[in-house]
RNA sequence: GGGACCGUAGGGUAGCUUGGCUUAUCCUUCCAGCUUUGGGAGCUGGUGACCCGAGUUCGAAUCUCGGCGGUCCCA
């Protein structure tokens, strides 16, 4: 195992963009030279967390009866385009493809923005009749949007991975549930393997998916004070439906079209927020059911003599962990203790065990928490109390980021406020729901959601909503 | 959508204002060897860079224009 670069400039988190970047590169989460504006290259620790959610989401939508799919990266013009809401809210960031090799394609092909008409395309062949519904499938794919603004490491790229669920409904009250469920496992995702909190925020309409009814959106608040949207869930009625015309049979022998939902949580912006709310001036901190290596052990040798027997009590320990599906690596490098220390803080693995001589004799362990440095000793028969630790540690971190996420929410009773808080947090707001006034609380921060209890519009004093509003990335 | 700044080894930088002083500075990483190991050890030797293109000039890392890439701020 080599460690380069764990000595490098220290960054302070308080500067977050600057900590952001350098822990992206440090910890091999991410490397942003690619030469392509928005495209970076997933590395191994990145990529290791991200099939771990990946894993964990997968399993809990084919539980609730969604199939695995993969569709063609590629959409002809003709099929992108039916829906005209939806193709207007993509086109201006569509990457085209026009040619093979010097010859110009007949039909110009998109690389996909999003799946829903290529999905519907061919939910149109696949359904037939009401027993073929509800219909519902997902894929983990890469989709591509060409974005004008600033791009930022896994927040805003051009090139994505994400997870995208398609459901095809007899009725509207099938598609109100598929939302309440799918709401419901992007909530575990987050709050169950990612210990972080989250909002969901229905939408105002100039805000909504293209193509969409509605559009629940899942948001957290990053440590600098601005949302971010890690996941949405769209009710898309029958406006795809319509256009692709996708029917079925009733039980009566009349043709219906179908409703339909779709989803998806971003596995990029996910990394960034675990990795923004959790980390400290050290490095990462993951929670230990995401963390793609969970115990790491050091021995500690002093004399060549002890080498032997100081590694075989390492492996023994291993070994145990091991049975016990904890994922354990031993770092038998050359590096003295300490650098080895500063590396797997950085890498943000949940605990430490040290092993030399003094533990090897009295057959004990030193364990060092990641999250809060606390230092102790356990004897080797109670190797087991690593998944309590690794219980406490997920109940401390979500507590921790709750407090961080709670003591950034704010009121303001008045206009003059909202620019007292902007980009502090989220901010409850009165709004009467008119785009005029949004116009004017947008000169500080962007609406979050329409629905709340009775407030005064802040701006024009009429009867409306208490909304949230925040600076968003 | 508007604005500002930036691009020198794998990473971080000095040099740029006032073109020549440079064989381009220093730290780190990396490679070899010695040595060391309960919180980033040390020594010796070695590898490695001026984003791309055009222009100005006797001469460009340095000045000008364009491209590509990056960062930040505002809406």
């Amino acid at each position: 195992m080599k460690h380069r670069e764990t000595k490098q400039k220290k960054v302070r988190k308080e500067n977050l963009s600057d900590w952001y970047h350098w822990i992206l590169e440090e910890a091999d989460i991410v490397d942003s030279r690619y030469s392509i504006k928005g495209m970076l290259v997933y590395k191994k620790w990145g990529l290791l967390i991200i099939r771990e959610m990946q894993r964990y989401l997968e399993s809990l939508l084919e539980e609730s009866g969604h199939e695995p799919t993969l569709f063609p990266v590629l959409i002809p013009e003709d099929i992108l385009g039916k829906e005209t809401q939806h193709i207007a809210g993509f086109e201006e960031q569509v990457f085209w493809v026009t040619h093979a090799g010097e010859n110009k394609l007949e039909r110009k092909l998109a690389l996909r923005p999003t799946s829903e008409t290529s999905i519907y395309e061919m939910f149109r062949l696949w359904i037939r009749s009401h027993t073929d519904l509800p219909l519902k499938v997902h894929q983990s794919c890469a989709v591509y949007r060409y974005e004008t603004k600033h791009t930022r490491p896994l927040i805003r790229g051009r090139e994505f991975l994400w997870n995208e669920g398609h459901a095809a409904h007899a009725d509207k009250e099938d598609a109100k549930k598929n939302i309440l469920e799918i709401q419901d496992i992007y909530g575990k995702l987050i709050r169950e393997l990612l210990c972080m909190p989250f909002l969901i925020d229905r939408r105002p309409d100039w805000d909504r998916f293209p193509g969409a009814d509605d559009t629940y959106a899942f948001d957290t608040i990053m440590p600098d004070g601005k949302t971010l949207q890690i996941a949405t869930v769209h009710d898309l009625g029958q406006n795809f439906s319509t256009v692709f015309d996708i029917t079925y049979e009733d039980s009566e022998g009349k043709h219906q079209h179908i409703y339909q939902t779709s989803y998806g949580p971003s596995f990029g912006r996910l990394l960034a927020a675990l990795i923004s709310i959790h980390g400290d001036d050290r490095g990462l901190v993951l929670p230990p059911k995401i963390a793609p290596l969970q115990v790491i052990i050091i021995p500690i040798i002093f004399k060549e003599s002890d080498t032997a027997e100081i590694m075989e009590y390492a492996k023994k320990i291993r070994k145990k962990l091991d049975s016990m599906d904890v994922r354990t690596e031993i770092d038998a490098g050359e590096e003295r203790p300490g650098a080895k220390f500063y590396y797997w803080e950085m890498k943000g693995v949940p605990l430490r065990l040290e092993v030399g001589p003094k533990d090897l004799k009295e057959k004990k362990i030193t364990v060092v928490r990641r999250d809060t440095g606390d230092k102790s000793t356990i004897a080797f028969d109670e190797v087991d109390d690593v998944c309590k630790i690794f219980e406490d540690m997920s109940k401390d971190l979500g507590e921790k980021a709750e407090k961080g996420f709670n003591g950034k929410m704010f009121e303001a009773p008045a206009l003059e406020d909202v620019g007292k808080y902007a980009g502090k947090g989220v901010i409850k707001i009165g709004w009467c729901g008119r785009k005029a006034c949004a116009e004017e609380i947008g000169g500080y921060v962007s609406i979050l959601n329409v629905d709340g209890d009775p407030l005064e519009c802040v701006v024009c004093g009429d009867k409306g909503q208490g909304v949230r509003a925040a600076k968003t990335y």
